[in-house]
DNA sequence: ATAATAACGAGA
DNA sequence: CTCGTTATTATC
């Protein structure tokens, strides 16, 4: 039934009129009287018998395509029961809406495959793929499996050995470290051609949309076209549930996509694979709020598949993986770490100004300074990465550093362009004749460095270069090899054609003084993922990171060794008792409504209940932690407090959130 | 939202 | 003790 009450989440038995009895399947949407409206919901299963005395008549079919798998009906249970949330709301991100359209021209084009029948037909739209690669068996007989060339996997020791378990159809879990300069994307479309050699099928998830467009095209070139399809919301509606279709059909075994595929339909699938796993981006923003490596860890683990989950840096949750002997490490031995990372060094904030006037006026320490100026003699292209976007994102006096602060609704003043007037961040009103309300001090000064205003002065320490920036309006997927300096925020860094020489990491402060449980370990994900573009340092690519050299996330950098450092924020978090060595769960509304479903949740009895802490508008936050052994029996009892209270039309809501990003 | 059902209180 | 009214609760 698709009502968000949590009361309401069970199943309901309806009589099946004769009329739709053959479309009455399980996994189509139907209508349904509910309550004495019209309401959607989903068939579940065809029973011969129901326990309930007075049954109403299914009132339509929606549409016969039963768009919902039994897979993916299992795994939606799971996740919903996972995050204390409904089923109903998991179905809404585990199938897109649907478009009438797509479906019909989905259903036109060609007879839909047997669900059963091995995957490996010709593509169904008559592109013919060629499937040149041999990725691409001519059955899927256990013995003519052939072997995929492991290429870049031998790089890892236990590379070529996670391959062959895939083209074996084994469920391997493996966590991976991509060495400095990996072609991520290439060796994932390498473990699909693997599973895919198999006869299985597999489902990658990565951040965002410049990743899924390298995987895409990787997969092109491994597969051939027309193998697989990419599922993301940013496609548009029709396109979307059109790639949806073909995979729930069996046209292609193969989906990536962004988080939107975590739960794409795929048959006999043999791995479930997430690139950078640490990226906030992974965690659904809408109820119950699900992270895309949770859920597809969970449906490994339901459905026999292999797990893969990868990135330059490791994150906790992955770390607690390979304690617990979940999954097996990959990574390449020490010798082959050296030999492939740029050479790095922390520097000091202090600028040696006086020495270098070009540092000067960049406002670069001057080992940075150097390193680029190097790098473009060497005609090499140079990143600097700047940890803000927009300009200058907040103000401070000139004369005391006190944050300026909007008069009106004291948020944050920032300068929208060079000679422009500050203005507020929250209410958006310009403060013309700004006083310092501490010292009386009328002038203003930058507190943090935004890319445009580091590109411009860059731009005038190194006349001549070629200055292009990458950020939020604008993400450049590529630059050319020569010389030329890339003005980057975290997560828009460009690949350079043959490797950066020289890469910067400025204002590494602004990262690490973050009140987040995860800033140092958000901090080494971005450096990594910057630093990774560097050629090697045989190859005369360097790294600067302007940081304390003696920090825990910096040392990890240096060494490139995250799994190190994951080691230890990952005991440092079982010291505190924070996730994901204990299970989490924040309650928040205002604070009766947070009291009440407290009040009449039956936790478990090691329970511990944290706080208030204050969120934002006006309402509160508690937070329960319980060990992990315990991590169901709080999300049952969450949800049926929760129930509790919608069936008493308790008015306040009250957001349940397991396992959330942000503690405080 | 609405229908059933339980709970309650007043008048017989 | 019964009827009519009102809270409560489930909703096929």
């Amino acid at each position: 039934m698709d009502v968000p009450l949590p009361h309401l989440d069970r199943p309901f038995d309806y009589l099946v009129p004769a009329a739709l009895d053959a479309e009455a399947q399980p996994g189509v949407r139907v209508k349904v009287r509910f309550a004495g409206q019209l309401v959607d919901g989903w068939l579940l299963e065809r029973a011969e018998s129901s326990e309930h005395p007075k049954l109403a008549y299914l009132e339509k079919v929606v549409s016969p395509v039963p768009v919902l798998s039994p897979e993916v009906a299992r795994l939606a249970r799971a996740v919903a029961d996972r995050y204390a949330g409904s089923l109903a709301d998991v179905l809404r991100l585990a199938v897109p809406p649907r478009h009438a359209r797509a479906e019909k021209a989905v259903t036109a084009e060609a007879p839909s495959a047997d669900a059963t029948a091995p995957t490996d037909a010709p593509a169904p739209d008559g592109s013919s793929a060629p499937a040149p690669s041999a990725a691409a068996p001519a059955s899927a007989d256990a013995d003519a499996r052939a072997e995929v060339d492991p290429r870049g996997w031998r790089d890892y020791p236990a590379g070529p050995a996670l391959l062959r378990a895939l083209t074996d159809g084994r469920p391997a879990r493996a966590v991976w470290s991509a060495l400095p300069g990996e072609d991520w994307a290439d060796r994932y479309a390498d473990t699909v051609a693997a599973t895919v050699a198999g006869g299985r099928g597999a489902v990658v998830v990565v951040a965002d949309a410049r990743d899924l467009d390298r995987l895409d095209a990787a997969l092109t070139a491994v597969l051939g076209a027309g193998r697989h399809v990419r599922l993301t919301a940013a496609d548009g509606p029709a396109r979307r549930y059109r790639a949806f279709l073909a995979a729930r059909r069996g046209d292609v075994a193969v989906v990536i996509g962004t988080r939107a595929a975590m739960f794409a339909p795929v048959d006999r699938l043999g791995l479930v694979a997430i690139w950078d796993d640490g990226d906030d981006l992974h965690a659904e923003p809408r109820a119950p709020y699900p992270h895309a490596r949770d859920v597809l860890l969970t449906r490994a683990h339901l459905g026999d598949a292999a797990a893969l989950v990868g990135g330059y840096a490791r994150s906790a949750e992955a770390q607690l993986l390979v304690e617990t002997s979940w999954a097996r490490e990959v990574v390449a031995d020490r010798a082959v770490v050296r030999a492939r990372t740029p050479a790095m060094a922390p520097t000091g904030d202090d600028p040696q100004l006086a020495r270098d006037p070009g540092a000067a006026s960049a406002r670069l320490p001057s080992l940075a300074w150097t390193s680029a100026r190097d790098a473009l003699r060497a005609d090499l292209p140079v990143l600097v990465q700047v940890p803000r976007r927009g300009y200058v994102p907040s103000v401070a006096c000139a004369d005391c550093r006190a944050p300026a602060r909007c008069p009106h609704c004291a948020g944050p003043l920032a300068l929208p362009s060079a000679q422009g007037t500050p203005a507020c961040r929250w209410c958006g009103r310009v403060t013309a004749a700004y006083a310092c309300p501490e010292c009386g001090g009328r002038r203003l000064r930058a507190s943090v460095t935004g890319a445009r205003r580091t590109a411009e002065e860059l731009g005038r320490a190194f006349p001549g270069v070629p200055v292009r920036t990458s950020g939020r309006e604008e993400v450049l997927a590529m630059v050319p090899g020569g010389a030329g300096l890339v003005i980057a925020t975290p997560g828009a860094e460009p690949v350079a054609d043959g490797g950066y020489g020289a890469v910067l990491l400025l204002d590494s402060w602004a990262l690490l003084t973050r009140a987040d449980l995860r800033a140092g370990e958000e901090a080494l994900r971005r450096w990594m993922a910057a630093a990774a573009l560097a050629r090697p340092g045989t190859a005369g690519g360097r790294v600067v990171v302007v940081a304390d050299g003696a920090l825990a996330p910096v040392q990890a950098l240096l060494r490139w060794d995250s799994a190190w450092f994951a080691a230890r924020e990952l005991a440092e978090r079982r010291e505190l008792g924070f996730p994901p060595a204990v299970r989490m769960a924040s309650v928040t509304g205002v604070a009766e409504a947070v009291a009440d479903l407290l009040a009449g949740a039956r936790l478990p009895g090691d329970a511990e209940v944290l706080g208030p802490v204050p969120a934002d508008e006006g309402r509160e936050r508690m937070l329960v932690r319980v060990p992990r052994s315990r991590a169901a029996a709080l999300a049952e009892a969450l949800h049926a407090a929760a129930g509790q209270r919608s069936a008493r039309k308790a008015a306040d809501p009250v957001r349940l959130q397991v396992d959330p990003l942000v503690l405080f």
